[in-house]
DNA sequence: CGTATGTCAGACACACTGAAATAA
DNA sequence: CTTATTTCAGTGGGTCTGACATAC
């Protein structure tokens, strides 16, 4: 049996009508096939996904406690965690105690960060082209405002 | 803070513009939003996203072995199994083995199994509305175009 | 011999929950 | 006392790999 690399496929070969017609079956494995591009991108420059959040955060609205930047990324708190601990060890961010909270931590880009960030812009243009290959550029808008639209009725 | 629930979300208050158009990103939300309300759903009749595609495999292409089976779904080898057990368990489809080929079972689907994919199929007609509310019918077929090419090229 | 089939055990990334410790 | 923040520990569904016994 041959199909190239493992991976599951939908070809259109014997794949049942309903089957391909269910909405979340069609989107969970576009997902979970971008995602994989997007991982092994992200990996062969040492990278994470999530960094790229925090560090487009952090860029975009500045130096924010680990509870902003959950709420700016998306990224679980308890998942965070971990994220930040390996932003801190590449030298991307300092994680530094709010004085006026001592809850807190002020996380902060450094200039490796900022590089690190420009780095992980063209990995992530790199990765959009690839997985957005076929498409030309008014698709490409009216498959993300669809996908908009989706995720906005679906989180309300 | 208040999100309603605790999922995440996307209705663009802070979140980064970089982070807004990666595609991985906001595919793999929208999917795990779908496959939630896909998820539950099923749940709700006792039943498991990947018993529909089995008994819709069955149905458009006639019994078959789990070799088969695992191909028409795209669910692995390994993971069908104890898909088939439940199926078995509940009396909608018989494993039997294959007089020719004594590798083989030979899936086919019970009348129980064929009353099960009725209601699936309402059930799973149920789920499309529910994700595909906000779209009119020209916008989920250029949805579901879209995300067919993205696959067809992911998986190529 | 090499290959296909069914099965099991497990890895791994991701989404998500719960609770503890500290401080507001 | 209640609430917010950080952290750790862990659950659970889903995708995917590897290995094994059996049979072709």
């Amino acid at each position: 049996m041959d199909h190239g690399n493992d991976l599951r496929f939908d070809r259109g070969e014997q794949m049942p009508e309903r089957f391909r017609r269910q909405t979340s079956r069609l989107l969970g494995m576009t997902a979970a096939q971008a995602s994989r591009v997007a991982q092994s991108a992200f990996a062969s420059v040492g990278a994470h996904r999530w960094h790229y959040g925090v560090l487009a955060a952090l860029d975009e609205s500045g130096p924010g406690s680990q509870s902003q930047i959950a709420d700016r990324t998306g990224i679980y708190r308890s998942d965070l965690v971990a994220t930040l601990n390996e932003l801190v060890e590449g030298g991307h961010i300092e994680r530094s105690p709010d004085p006026s909270d001592k809850r807190r931590n002020i996380i902060t880009m450094t200039e490796t960060g900022r590089a690190r960030l420009a780095e992980l812009d063209r990995v992530t243009a790199g990765i959009n082209e690839h997985i957005l290959a076929p498409l030309d550029e008014a698709e490409r808008e009216r498959l993300f405002a669809l996908l908009r639209r989706l995720n906005d009725h679906l989180s309300a």
